[in-house]
DNA sequence: AGAGCATATTACCTATAAGAAATATAACTA
DNA sequence: TAGTTATATTTCTTATAGGTAATATGCTCT
C-alpha cells in the first residue's frame, strides 16, 4: 500500500534492522548467524529480514539448506538519492569529494556502465 | 524512547512529511499554508510537525501569531551520514575513487615527464 | 522414504502511528 | 478588554509494527 520510499525508510527506522545490515556489509551471512548476533527469536529476525527485503535493502541466496542475506543497493541508492537533493540545497557547494564522484559517474556514463 | 537516528529515518518513511520538507525547501511556510497544500487537517499537519521537530528535520519561529515551519539540516545530515557510510560499501565507490585518483596521478606523473 | 537442520509462516498480544473532531492557548487588533 | 486568527493539544478510533511461541516447509543425507 504504502509507497517504496516510504517503505525504505521504515525498513532504515528500527536499530535491530540497522545492526543487521552492518552485520552484512562485509559479507553475507545466514539467519542462524544473525539470531544470535541480535539477541532475538529467529522468527523475529525473519520478520526483519523480511521488511529488508521489500524495502530493496537485501538479496537472499539458497546455498545448501541455509539462505544467507547479502547486501542489496538498490534500496540504499532510492533513500540516498532522496536525501541528497535536500543536501545540495543545504550545503550549496560541493567538497573534492562530491566532485571526483561525478566526474567517476560521468565516466561510467561514458563507458555505458550502471 | 527510540534513538535519534531511528526517530528520523520514522519521520521520514512517511510522504505527508517528505512532501513536507519539500515544501519548504525553498523557504519557509506556515501551518495554514501547509494544511491547504497536503489536503490534510489543520491537527494533522501539527502532529506531522511535531514528528519532523522531534526528529531535528525542522526548526520553528515565531512571526506575530504565525509559526514557520524552517528545514533543519541537522536530521538530514544525520541520516544522510549513516547511509554514505554504507553507500561506500555497497558501491564500491571508495575502491573506484582509489582507481581514479590512481589514474589522475598516473596523468601527472606522466604529464610531467613530458 | 525418513531424519534432521535451517528457515518461513501462523497466531496472538501489546504498543504505537495516523487520522479526524473538539477544545485550548497565544498573539494580534478593534 | 473582547474578538479574531493561527496553531497546539486532547481524545478517540482504526491500522500496523514488533515481539514471542508453536508449527509448517524445504533441503540434504542416509
Amino acid at each position: 500500500m504504502t509507497d517504496s520510499l516510504s517503505r525504505t525508510f521504515l525498513a532504515l527506522a528500527d536499530p535491530t534492522r540497522r545492526a543487521i545490515l552492518a552485520q552484512i556489509a562485509d559479507g553475507a551471512q545466514t539467519v542462524t548467524v544473525l539470531v544470535a548476533a541480535n539477541g532475538l527469536s529467529q522468527p523475529g529476525i525473519s520478520k526483519h529480514l523480511k521488511v529488508l527485503k521489500e524495502a530493496g535493502l537485501i538479496r537472499r541466496e539458497r546455498v545448501a539448506t541455509t539462505r544467507p542475506v547479502h547486501l542489496d543497493a538498490a534500496g540504499l541508492q532510492k533513500a540516498a538519492g532522496w536525501i541528497d537533493h535536500y543536501r545540495r540545497h543545504w550545503e550549496g557547494a560541493f567538497d573534492r569529494m562530491d566532485t571526483l564522484l561525478q566526474r567517476l559517474q560521468a565516466e561510467e556514463v561514458k563507458n555505458g556502465r550502471q
